[in-house]
Order: C-alpha cells, then sequence, then structure tokens
DNA sequence: TTAATTGCAAATGATTTGCACCTCC
DNA sequence: GGAGGTGCAAATCATTTGCAATTAA
C-alpha cells in the first residue's frame, strides 16, 4: 500500500483553505453525486474521527440506498484530494477525519475507547530524530481517562 | 476489541524488567513450548518491529511446521501479559516489538517507508489534554526521510 | 450522449476460530 | 493422564473490485 496521504501533521498542512475547496486543482473525482457530497458533509460536520460504519449510517438518513462500497471508494478519493486524514489507532479500523480541522492530536479515552480531538500540539520535534533524519510531521495519540469517564470513577 | 496493551509508553512501563519474564505472575499460557519460544525469541531479537509474516518466516527456521494461527495466537498472549506491544501505522497491518525495549517512538521514513526506533521522547504531555482529563500513556510517530535515503537524495 | 459513479455481490487479505491430534508438566 | 497447544482448514471482518445499471455534465 502507498505510504501517502498518512494523518500526520505536515509542517506545511496548517493552512484549512479558505472555507470550501481543498482539493488541489480541479475537484475530488469530476462530477458531484448527492452520495458524494453527503458522505462529504457527515466528515467535515463531524467534531471527532468517524469509522466507516459510523459514515455510512449518518450519510444513509440523506441518501438510504448507500452502500459501503461507495464510502470506501469515496473516502479513498478524499484522501487523494487532501479533504480528509485517517486516525488510525491500535485494536480499531481507521477513522477519517476532515482535514479542514485544524492541527491537532488525539485522546483515546481507555475507558469509554472514544476518541477526542486534542488542540494542543508539542510543537517542534525535529531534535529527537537521530542525526541525519529529516522530520517533516509527526502523529501524538495520548491515552488516559476522559472527563467523563473520570467523574464516573469519582462518583 | 479490548483496548488493554496498545503500543504506548505508560508511565509507569519504563523498567524493562530483571532480564528474562515480563509476564506480572505465572507464565504467557501455561506451557513452554517450542515455537512460543521460538515467536518470543524472535520478537525480542529484532532491533525493530516486525510484521506477523516476518515473525512466521523467521521462526519457521526453527519450527518449520509453523502456521499463521500460531503467531496470531501467541501474538495475542504475548500482549496481553505485557511481553511485547503493538506498533500501529496507518496503511500498514500491526508490527510487533519487545516490551523489553526502552521506552522509545518510531520513525517512519517516507521513502523506504521502513520503521526505526527513535530513542528519545518528549517527555511529559499531560498539559496537552484538557481539563479534566487524565493522560496515562502516549503514543509519537515521525514521519520523514531517513539517514540512508537522505543520503542518496544528496548523491 | 457518455464517461463517471453507484449498488450489489463476489473477491481479497488479514485475523480468528473449530476441531482433532499432539505434547508438556 | 489431561489441560494447554498446535496445525490445518473453514469462518469472520474489513476493504476492494467486477460489472451492469444509473446519472451528472
Amino acid at each position: 500500500m502507498s505510504a501517502a496521504h498518512r494523518h500526520s501533521h505536515d509542517h506545511e498542512d496548517d493552512a484549512p483553505a479558505s472555507d470550501e475547496g481543498m482539493a488541489p486543482e480541479g475537484a475530488i473525482g469530476t462530477r458531484g453525486t448527492r452520495q458524494r457530497a453527503a458522505i462529504r458533509r457527515v466528515i467535515d460536520e463531524s467534531p471527532r474521527p468517524l469509522l466507516p460504519a459510523e459514515i455510512l449510517a449518518v450519510a444513509q438518513q440523506e441518501v438510504p440506498a448507500l452502500g459501503m462500497a461507495t464510502i470506501y471508494r469515496n473516502l479513498k478519493l478524499l484522501l487523494e484530494s487532501g479533504a480528509i486524514r485517517t486516525v488510525e489507532l491500535p485494536g480499531a479500523v481507521a477513522r477519517y477525519e476532515s482535514a479542514r480541522h485544524a492541527h491537532h492530536h488525539h485522546f483515546q479515552c481507555r475507558r469509554c475507547d472514544r476518541v477526542f480531538d486534542i488542540h494542543a500540539c508539542p510543537g517542534d520535534l525535529s531534535g529527537l530524530a537521530p542525526a541525519g533524519f529529516a522530520v517533516e510531521a509527526h502523529e501524538l495519540t495520548l491515552y488516559g481517562v476522559c472527563a467523563d469517564c473520570g467523574a464516573d470513577a469519582a462518583r
């Protein structure tokens, strides 16, 4: 599999683009279909990364006949165009999030397994790599107990 | 799937244990078989995280009849016992590494896709999480160009 | 019109599991 | 001797792909 378009924070992908199009030139594919619009809307409007099955479920409210194959085909196109990013966490299938979200990292709760966005970044980590290694991007995930689960435990 | 034993740097899993057993009490399963020993040895002796197929290939030099099912069954047990950790990178199947390796992170080269260990750590990142979130561990991956590929390009 | 896109179903690949046989303790 | 392990093959699951029908431009 190609190594392109991982979910990582490139040192230059900071500009969330004007407001609409993230795609370099042209559009995602060539045409604008209801299903493609629905899929993209679901991802763009989610405050957290979604699983393919979650995207399907929500998008089907808009386009009932939508199939999983279409979800995957569009996810691939959206990834290639840079409109969305992948969020991979151990023991789970890949999740997808809008590339319009500003630079951030993730926090996964060990109790409820939910994944939260963290709008903070340790900054430049190029000093961590050995001499000769050029660091272009980084990806960070924190693990622990989220506010909800922590509150539950304290009760 | 349980969220236990992800590949992440717990704030307390720093002690690589005396020399042999990493398992809390008892052993991995209950018995010591040739295949289990071979699998563990392959992982413990590798300087980098290995794919299941790689572990199988190397371990078969010792136990020819070894099957992939046994690899997976033992990887699960080894993970549960804390003897090994998972290293998940986007677009690739999970890799496995010995938990005896000291705390470290990973660097994946975007040219050759190889994964390198980085023996450096940004340290405490608990300040990055929002109030109410308890950070227990973190996982970090750097992306860029490794020394080999960088040298090739400069040539 | 007509090439892009979709939906469904079949194909892949990775990982898991059922089961009969084997082997460590 | 018997519970724990293993090997193989079949079963799952997630993701991909073939293809005929549909649809946006």
